[in-house]
DNA sequence: TGAAATGTTGGGGCG
DNA sequence: ACGCCCCAACATTTC
């Protein structure tokens, strides 16, 4: 049987071994298998990986092809148009077919839909496995046949047929072996320059993650045994570790999404346990929901879902965009999302909403501006979970949060930060301030800063905006836009 | 998975 | 004892 024709195994979003539906399918069938990665710069555009995500990529990658040696097989790597990339390699090692995870993303389908022509031009076989997701994009839909609008209800029919028999195939674990041909050349993976150079930013990463298939189950066995019971309160807590992290090995698929649905049980906790189980599932489903979302609007990353959103009055103000960038523009709780991001490349999700709602609303400038910025920065950076994000807290997404919700960072600051043990971690120059003004220092009285050894202006900001004037313009150009956006997010919010 | 403004209620100080 | 005011606490409405 092993003296068959070979089959391509194309890695995309799904660098792992273990519960792998292509690899699975491969090795039922008897088959040698040719692992392949192909970086395709063009073929993305614009959403081409960022400058973390790259770092990420490149020990992902790194660490795939240890686990396939360690199989007995081994990774080709190969750089450029993988519509020319893979059938060529199906041609050299007369692969009878190409097996490979489901694309989502728009470049990805484009490009998985011109290797599929190349492969059928030379009689190649070409099959999809869904790897990177619980369900098919499209198999969820409403009784009208459509796609969902709104996160509930989705929710609900992925919980219906997730407990259906044979929905959700028990994960299967890493073979042992992969039996795999004489291997063709691969690219170095050094030489494809994913890792910073000069300057070497990369040391807050490398001590924040350990990419991989071995560090995600790490993390994961982490999570199960100290976050997952009291996840649903401490989530939202980003001075605590109450969050998984696993996002970034989730965006890679160096562990599946099945994986760990099956791993948070809640029918076999009880109690707090069950809950946090039943969060983090509803988190797992948020994901889903994302990647739904970008399946049925493909231009989800460039244009508003709700149209009236694109003739908003968006500033332009380069300088305010930078402090923002920077982590300087102070507001404590925003800096010290922003700062977290920079330099271990994630940012807890509730700074994540403070930032995101301080860009749009306060400073009123383009949530897309936040969404590339995200997309270079973060190590988990992810086409449809940014978009459905930053479109949610702009309010022109079809479940979006409705316009005039404007998170006061202040109060956000006091209520999820109330030790402000996460400011004082990622702004250590208001460390020594008092914990009452930690979140608001120009309230301080002057003898409380001096105490702390701050000058508003000097040792850390002052605010680049005047929350309340902020949100004012805010509301201001956001109910300009008419009634018909008002009553429609006010829609939107009665369904959720 | 919001915040602020406005309305309501009830306890308590005080003349 | 009573009315008045203040204000905290909570509820509702509005943005």
């Amino acid at each position: 049987m092993l003296d068959a024709a070979p089959v391509l195994l194309w890695f995309r979003n799904d660098l792992r071994l273990s519960d792998q539906a292509a690899l699975a399918a491969a090795l039922a069938a008897g088959r040698r298998v040719v692992p392949v990665f192909v970086l395709d710069e063009a073929a993305a555009g614009v959403w081409a990986p960022g400058g973390a995500s790259r770092w990420w990529l490149h020990h992902a990658l790194a660490a795939l092809a240890g686990d396939l040696a360690a199989a007995g097989s081994g990774l080709v790597l190969r750089r450029g148009d993988a519509a020319a990339v893979i059938p060529a390699l199906a041609r050299a090692t007369g692969a009878a077919e190409v097996l490979a995870g489901i694309a989502i993303e728009p470049w990805a389908r484009r490009q998985e839909a011109a290797v599929a022509a190349a492969l059928a031009a030379q009689g190649t076989g070409f099959r999809r496995f869904r790897t990177a997701s619980l369900f098919a994009p499209d198999a969820l839909r409403t009784q009208a046949g459509t796609g969902f609008a709104v996160y509930t209800p989705f929710a609900r029919a992925a919980r219906t047929r997730a407990a259906e028999p044979g929905a959700l195939r028990p994960p299967s674990p890493a073979p042992a072996r992969i039996p795999s041909p004489p291997l063709p050349e691969s690219d170095a993976l050094g030489s494809w320059g994913l890792l910073p150079r000069a300057p070497n930013w990369a040391g807050g990463l490398r001590r924040a993650w350990v990419p991989g298939a071995a560090g995600a189950r790490a993390r994961l066995a982490a999570f199960l045994a100290d976050g997952l019971a009291d996840y649903a309160a401490r989530r939202d807590l980003p001075g605590q570790e109450g969050t998984s992290r696993l996002s970034p090995h989730l965006h890679f698929g160096e562990i599946s999404p099945a994986e760990l649905w099956f791993a948070a049980a809640p029918e076999a906790a009880d109690g707090t346990a069950a809950r946090g189980a039943e969060k983090f599932r509803a988190e797992l489903l948020w994901r889903e929901f994302a990647l739904h979302l970008l399946w049925h609007h493909p231009d989800l990353p460039e244009q508003p879902l709700r149209g009236a959103f694109a003739r908003l009055a968006w500033r332009r103000d380069p300088a305010a965009l930078a402090a923002w960038q920077r982590g300087q523009t102070g507001i404590p709780l925003v800096d010290a999302g922003m700062r977290e991001l920079w330099q271990t490349g994630w940012m807890h999700n509730r700074a994540r909403m403070v930032v995101a709602s301080f860009l749009v609303k306060h400073l009123l400038l383009p949530w897309q501006d936040g969404a590339a910025w995200f997309h270079d920065t973060l190590v988990d950076a992810d086409l449809a979970a940014n978009a459905a994000s930053w479109q949610w807290v702009a309010g022109c997404g079809t479940d979006a949060a409705p316009y005039f919700r404007v998170f006061n960072p202040v109060l956000q600051g006091r209520k999820f930060d109330p030790d402000g043990a996460y400011v004082r971690r990622f702004v250590p120059e208001l460390a020594r301030l008092d914990t009452p003004f930690l979140h608001a220092p120009w309230e301080a009285p002057a003898a409380a800063l001096a105490r702390a050894g701050v000058r508003l202006g000097r040792e850390y900001p002052a605010p680049i905006v005047d929350l309340p004037a902020g949100r004012a313009r805010a509301l201001a150009a956001f109910a300009a836009l008419g009634a018909g956006t008002v009553a429609g997010g006010a829609a939107a919010e009665a369904v959720a």
